[in-house]
DNA sequence: CGAATAGTTAAGCCATGACTTGACAATTGA
DNA sequence: TCAATTGTCAAGTCATGGCTTAACTATTCG
């Protein structure tokens, strides 16, 4: 997954007011679902569906046992969007980008365009 | 403005892809409104609409001189989304929110809760 | 087993937001 | 002064996202 589709799955999830609270809530300590969904004036099946979005974002993380679904903080769920805006704060720190793709590269450090380029 | 209305404008903001771009060329920067519209396949009404979001969620400003304005991004302007990020990250930190909110209160600290509380 | 608990999925409704077009304003250059 | 440039505003269209209800699965308890 691309950097840049990672940073637009976190911030769609963050925008809403719900999930947010729903971070808040969880950076406190684990819960359940139906702990999660308590507080608020909504269906569970809503609350659910805030969950999911989290999930995918890779923002929390959930386990399954029996009948009840454990959620937790996914420990470096927001760094790519940390990353991002420590980035647009001080241009000279652009660098960071490219340090970040170097950290999180699969394999092949050969093709990596670096700082020479364009020997035309 | 309270805070939280501070990270959802911004929020709202940031999830757009095309402002994102803005803000990225931006943070290279200054640009004027049509420099800025020109990589798009968009009308300028559009990029005109995105500038005033980001501009109304204080991450860029703006200054109109003669026909032409120019827009460059605002120095402190992602600092409460990052500050909530960095609040989120690591739990224990979450005093972060309340030195924040300290520095930036107005006037009377006597009405801050503060740590002690509960006293009946 | 049978009923209650805990969560999941699907379908549909409705508000919001992104974009368009078209009319307009203000500045600048010929 | 006239026309081109640069941007702004308003109204309308369309897709997306958040919520609901209802039906359903899976687990636990009596």
């Amino acid at each position: 997954m691309l950097e840049h589709q990672v940073i637009d799955s976190i911030l769609r999830a963050l925008v809403d007011p719900t999930r947010r609270a729903l971070v808040e809530r969880l950076s406190r300590s684990p819960a359940t679902v139906g702990e999660l969904a308590a507080p608020f004036d909504m269906s569970l099946a809503a609350v659910v569906q805030h969950l999911q979005a989290l999930e995918a974002a890779g923002i929390i993380a959930s386990e399954k046992i029996g009948r009840v679904r454990t959620c937790r903080l996914e420990p470096g769920g927001l760094d790519a969007l940390a990353l991002w805006i420590e980035a647009r704060r001080n241009p000279a720190e652009r660098r960071l980008d490219r340090l970040a793709a170097f950290l999180k590269a699969p394999e092949s450090p050969a093709d990596t365009p670096s700082t020479q380029e364009d020997p035309s």
